[in-house]
RNA sequence: GCCUCUGUGGCGGAAUUGGAAUACGCGCAACGCUUAGAACGUUGUCCCCAAAAGGGUUACAGGUUCGAGUCCUGUCAGAGGCACCA
C-alpha cells in the first residue's frame, strides 16, 4: 500500500495545532512561560513575505531548524520555536509597487499565503506566538525602543553625507551598500547631504569586538564582525597648520615610522579644507578640485580602489612635529573624511602616498631599510616604498635607530607621548547607524519637532503613533518621505509645551524591527510592556539560533547592539543575544544560483503536492550538509521517496508484530544496527549534519528488511525518523497503538556494549601499504596478531622469511610490518 | 591588495580526526516481475591492464611520517568577507 501523503499530512497538522503540542510548557491548554522547567529557545530568522510565496531556500532553512528543535523536543527540553514575519521594509515595499499595490494591503496577502506555506511544512512552531513587524501592536514597541535610545542619547540627528538610492529613493545605511550599488535594488548609491537620526552604535564598538571571543558562533561569521568594526590602533599626533595657527590632529596607526613623515593630505570633503586657502592665490584651484572630486564622488563615477590618486598643494604647511622640517599640506582623493580625523601625515613607508610623492614630486625620506645591505640602499634611494615589515631595521629618529620595526612599536609611541607630541589614540571603521529612511513602509519615527522646544520624543502613553493608510505612499525622490505631504499625520502638537509642533515623516530602517524581535516573541500579545523580564531573563539568551551568513554584520550586529543598549537600561541581564549563532549553507539548483530570471527557482509547493512534505523536508536535509547549503536537483528527490516508502512498508509488517520479510529473523543485528543508528543520528543532528543522519537512518532501515524487526525496535527507529519525517512518524506510531504525539515521545538512548563488536577485520599492513586484514577479537595484542598473519599463506608471503626491522602496532585498529 | 574558507567517482556527497578512500543517495548496466512501460526488487558500478594476482587514484608539485584526503610549504582554480581606513 502507498503512503497517502496528502491527507495525512493535513490530518496531523491540524491535529498539533488544536492540541497546542508546539507551545512550550503548556499548562491549562495555554502556553506557559514562566513555569517551564527546561527552557530552549531554538530561534530561526524570520522571513520576510514575498507575494511570490515562500521560497525553497526559506524551507530549507527552517526546516534545518525545525529538525534540531525536534530532538531537543523529544529530549525532554520546553522547545520554543516562533516564527513570524518580517514585513516592513523596502523589499516588501519594491515588491508592492511593482505589482501596483498599496503595501498595507499587499502584507495581509503575503501573510496570509505565507502561513499557509509554513504551516503545511510542518515545522514545530509555536503559532500562538507568531508575530509581524508592520503590526501595530509590534511597531509600538520598535517606537519606544527608538524613544528609550533618544532619551538615553543613542538616537541624535546630524547633517552628514550619505548614501542615497537612486533606485529606492531613500537613504541607506553604509551595510546596504554594496560596491557603490544598493543591495536590495542594483542601482547606483550617490552621496547626499542630508540631515537624519543615527544610533550611536560606535559608542559600543569596544564591547562589541571584545564580546565576539566568548560567542559559540561560526569563526567566518566572527571575522565578518571584527573586519566590519575593524579596530585599529596608533595615535593622535598634533599638528598645527603654519602662519594661521590652527590645530589639528592627524591619526597614524604606523607611529614607528613618524620620522619619515614628509607632508600632509586632507579629504576633499574635510570642512577644514576651505580654511586652509580661503583668500589665497590658491583658493580657485583647491575648491575646483574639492568640487569636482565631490563630485566625482557623489556619482560613483570614481572607483576608489582603482583609481589613480590625485591631488593639489593648498599653499599651507603643516608645523615641523618632530623637527624635520614643515609639511606641506595636499588635498588628496585618497584621504577619507570620516575615518580617523580626514587628515594624515605621510611617509615613504605607505604605498598610497610613496605613489602620491612620486606622482607630484613631494619630497620622501626613508628611516627604516632591510637587513640585506643592497636592498636597504634601493630603499634608501628611494626605489620603492618599504612596507610594514617586521624585520626593518630603524635608521632614524636616533631615540629608535638599530630596533626593529616591529619591536619599534611601543617605543615610538612612548617617544611621542614623553615629547609631547601625540597621544594614543583607537579608531574603529565602524560608523554610526543611520536610521532614517524616507519611505512610506515602515515604523515611523515617533518624534516630534517643536518649534519652541525643539526635537522631543513621543510619550509613551501616545504611541503607537500609527502608519496611516495613504493613497500616495511612492518614494518622493525629494529627500521626504511620502507622509510629509499628509497634514493629518504630521500636524501635531508638542508634547512638553502644547505649541504647535510637526512630526518626524521618516520611517525607521527595517533593521531596527528584527535587532529585538527575539525578545516580542515570548509574548507578543502584551499591550502594557515591551516584554516580561522575568520571563525573558528565563529564556534568553537564545540557545540555538540559526540563519543565513548573508546576516554576519547587519542583523547580528544590531541585534547585539540593542541588547546591550537595553541591558544598560536595566531591562534586562545579559547583553549577548545569541549563545550559539549557526549559518546554513545556500541552496543552489543544478549547479547555477536560483534566480527568477534564470526561471530555476524552486516552489517547494510542487514538491509538497507531489511527494509530500516528509520527502521534500528529508530530501533538503540529506543532499548536503546544512551548514554548507547545496544543489537541488529534482531526479534526487525520488531516492528519499523510495526510502520513505519503504518505512511506510515495513511499518504494516511491524503492526503484525516482527515479520521478517527476507530471511530468518535475527534479533541481535537488528538491535545492533538500531543502535549504531541512535549514536550516529543523536550526535549528527546535534552538530548539524542532517546529511550523514539520514544515511544512518537508511543503513538502519535496510539492516531491518534483512534480518527483520520487533514492534519495539521499529518505533525507536520511527523516533529518531521523526525529526525529519515528522508526519509519517506521528501516523505510523499512533497506527502502531500509540495515543500520545511521537513528538513529545523521550528520545532513544544507545547501549555503547551492544554497538561495540568482540571480533573485527585488523589491517595488515606491509611497508605501509595494505595487503589485508585478519579477524581477531578486540583487546587483542601484538604477540598474537604477529602469529595469525603469520598463519594467513597470502599475508605472510609479504612479509617472507626474515625478522621485520620494526612492527607498528595500533590496538584494535592496524598492525604495520616494516622490512 | 589584505583576511577567511573550499577543491574526493558520471553527479550530490562520506571518511571514529593521521590508520582499509569513495559510506548513503542519484545516475547507469544486467537480471527478475510485467503484454509493454512505469513503479518495485536483486546484483554490479573509481580508473588502467587482467580470468586472477597486481598496479594507480582525493586539483597540481614537493615535504614530514611506519602510514597523509586529513599535518607543513609552494602553485593553480573556485567561493566569501574587508578595502585608497593612514
Amino acid at each position: 500500500m502507498r503512503y497517502d501523503h496528502s491527507k495525512i499530512e493535513k490530518k496531523w497538522q491540524k491535529k498539533w495545532r488544536a492540541d497546542s503540542l508546539y507551545e512550550p510548557a503548556i499548562r491549562a491548554g495555554g502556553p506557559d512561560f514562566a513555569h517551564a522547567k527546561k527552557p530552549y529557545y531554538n530561534l530561526m530568522m524570520f522571513p520576510y513575505p514575498s507575494a511570490e510565496g515562500l521560497h525553497v531556500g526559506n524551507m530549507y532553512a527552517f526546516v534545518g531548524s525545525d529538525v534540531f528543535g525536534r530532538m531537543k523536543r523529544m529530549q525532554g527540553y520546553d522547545v520554543f520555536e516562533p516564527i513570524g514575519l518580517d514585513g516592513f521594509g523596502i523589499h516588501a515595499e519594491n515588491h508592492a509597487l511593482k505589482i501596483g499595490a498599496n503595501p498595507m494591503v499587499q502584507a495581509k496577502v503575503s501573510e496570509k499565503r505565507f502561513y499557509a506555506q509554513l504551516d503545511a511544512i510542518g515545522n514545530g512552531f509555536a503559532r500562538e506566538e507568531s508575530l509581524e513587524t508592520y503590526d501595530p501592536a509590534y511597531y509600538k514597541w520598535t517606537q519606544w525602543l527608538f524613544m528609550k535610545m533618544f532619551e538615553r542619547g543613542l538616537a541624535y540627528r546630524k547633517e552628514a553625507e550619505v548614501n542615497w538610492c537612486t533606485g529606492c529613493l531613500t537613504v541607506l545605511s553604509d551595510e546596504q551598500v554594496e560596491g557603490g550599488k544598493c543591495e536590495r535594488c542594483g542601482n547606483i548609491v550617490e552621496k547626499k547631504r542630508l540631515e537624519q537620526w543615527f544610533m550611536r552604535i560606535t559608542d559600543y564598538a569596544e564591547r562589541l569586538l571584545a564580546n565576539i571571543d566568548e560567542l559559540d558562533w561560526s569563526e567566518k561569521v566572527k571575522i565578518a564582525q571584527r573586519n566590519w568594526i575593524g579596530k585599529s590602533e596608533g595615535v593622535n599626533i598634533k599638528s598645527r597648520v603654519k602662519d594661521l595657527g590652527i590645530a589639528f590632529e592627524a591619526f597614524d596607526s604606523v607611529p614607528q615610522t613618524f620620522a619619515a613623515q614628509t607632508f600632509t593630505v586632507i579629504a576633499p570633503e574635510h570642512p577644514l579644507v576651505h580654511d586652509l586657502v580661503r583668500g589665497t592665490e590658491h583658493e580657485a584651484a583647491v575648491m575646483a578640485f574639492v568640487g569636482k572630486m565631490k563630485k566625482a564622488r557623489a556619482a560613483r563615477e570614481y572607483d576608489a580602489v582603482k583609481a589613480e590618486p590625485e591631488g593639489i598643494f593648498t599653499g599651507r604647511y603643516a608645523e615641523d612635529p618632530f623637527g624635520t622640517g614643515d609639511l606641506p599640506i595636499w588635498v588628496a582623493s585618497y584621504a577619507v573624511a570620516d575615518y580617523g580625523t580626514g587628515i594624515v601625515h605621510c611617509s615613504a613607508h605607505d604605498e598610497r602616498d610613496f605613489a602620491f610623492a612620486k606622482k607630484y614630486g613631494i619630497p620622501l625620506r626613508a628611516v627604516m631599510v632591510p637587513k640585506d645591505s643592497e636592498e636597504a640602499e634601493k630603499v634608501r634611494s628611494l626605489k620603492y616604498a618599504y612596507c610594514r615589515d617586521p624585520h626593518g631595521v630603524m635608521e632614524a629618529p636616533a631615540e629608535l635607530a638599530g630596533m626593529e620595526w616591529g619591536a619599534a612599536r611601543e617605543a615610538a609611541i612612548a617617544y611621542l607621548e614623553n615629547k609631547g607630541y601625540a597621544y594614543r589614540m583607537t579608531t574603529y571603521r565602524l560608523r554610526d547607524w543611520l536610521i532614517s529612511r524616507q519611505r512610506y513602509w515602515g515604523p515611523p519615527i515617533p518624534m516630534i519637532k517643536c518649534e519652541k522646544c525643539g526635537w522631543q520624543a513621543v510619550p509613551e502613553a501616545d504611541l503607537p503613533v500609527v502608519l496611516p493608510r495613504v493613497k500616495e505612499f511612492r518614494p518622493t525622490g525629494t529627500g521626504k518621505s511620502p507622509l510629509a505631504s499628509v497634514k493629518s499625520f504630521y500636524e501635531t502638537s508638542c508634547p512638553k509645551c502644547g505649541g504647535k509642533a510637526r512630526r518626524e515623516t521618516d520611517v525607521s530602517d527595517t533593521f531596527l524591527d528584527s535587532s529585538w524581535y527575539f525578545m516580542r516573541y515570548l509574548d507578543p500579545h502584551d499591550e502594557k510592556r515591551i516584554f516580561d523580564a522575568g520571563v525573558v531573563e528565563k529564556w534568553l539568551p537564545v540557545d540555538m539560533y540559526i540563519g543565513g551568513a548573508e546576516h554576519s554584520v547587519l542583523h547580528l550586529l544590531y541585534a547585539r547592539f540593542v541588547t546591550m543598549v537595553l541591558k544598560d537600561m536595566g531591562y534586562i541581564g545579559f547583553e549577548e543575544p545569541f549563545t550559539v549563532f549557526r549559518a546554513h549553507g545556500l541552496l543552489i539548483k543544478e549547479g547555477a544560483k536560483m534566480s527568477k530570471s534564470k526561471g530555476n527557482v524552486v516552489n517547494p509547493d510542487e514538491y509538497v503536492a507531489r511527494f509530500g512534505a516528509d520527502t521534500l523536508r528529508t530530501y533538503l536535509m540529506f543532499l548536503a550538509p546544512f551548514s554548507q547549503g547545496g544543489d537541488f536537483r529534482d531526479e534526487a528527490v525520488l531516492g528519499v521517496y523510495r526510502f520513505l516508502n519503504r518505512v511506510w512498508e515495513m511499518a504494516h509488517d511491524a503492526k503484525s508484530e516482527a515479520r521478517n520479510p527476507k530471511s530468518e529473523t535475527d534479533p541481535e543485528k537488528a538491535e545492533k544496527a538500531l543502535n549504531i543508528a541512535i549514536k550516529k543520528v543523536t550526535e549528527d543532528i546535534g552538530s548539524l549534519k542532517y546529511n550523514t543522519a539520514i544515511s544512518a537512518l537508511m543503513i538502519c532501515l535496510r539492516s531491518f528488511e534483512e534480518g527483520g524487526v520487533s514492534k519495539g525496535q521499529f518505533m525507536s527507529f520511527l523516533k529518531l525518523l521523526a525529526p525529519f519525517a515528522p508526519h509519517m512518524a506521528e501516523e505510523i506510531w499512533h497506527a502502531l497503538g500509540e495515543k500520545s504525539s511521537i513528538h513529545r515521545a523521550s528520545w532513544p538512548e544507545f547501549d555503547e556494549k551492544i554497538i561495540r563488536e568482540d571480533s573485527f577485520d585488523l589491517v595488515v599492513q606491509v611497508n605501509g601499504k595494505t595487503r589485508g586484514t585478519v579477524r581477531a577479537e578486540r583487546g587483542v595484542d601484538q604477540a598474537d596478531v604477529e602469529a595469525l598473519v603469520r598463519g594467513d599463506a597470502l599475508l605472510a608471503k609479504w612479509i617472507g622469511e626474515k625478522e621485520p626491522k620494526r612492527v607498528i602496532f595500533i590496538p584494535d585498529r592496524l598492525i604495520n610490518f616494516i622490512i
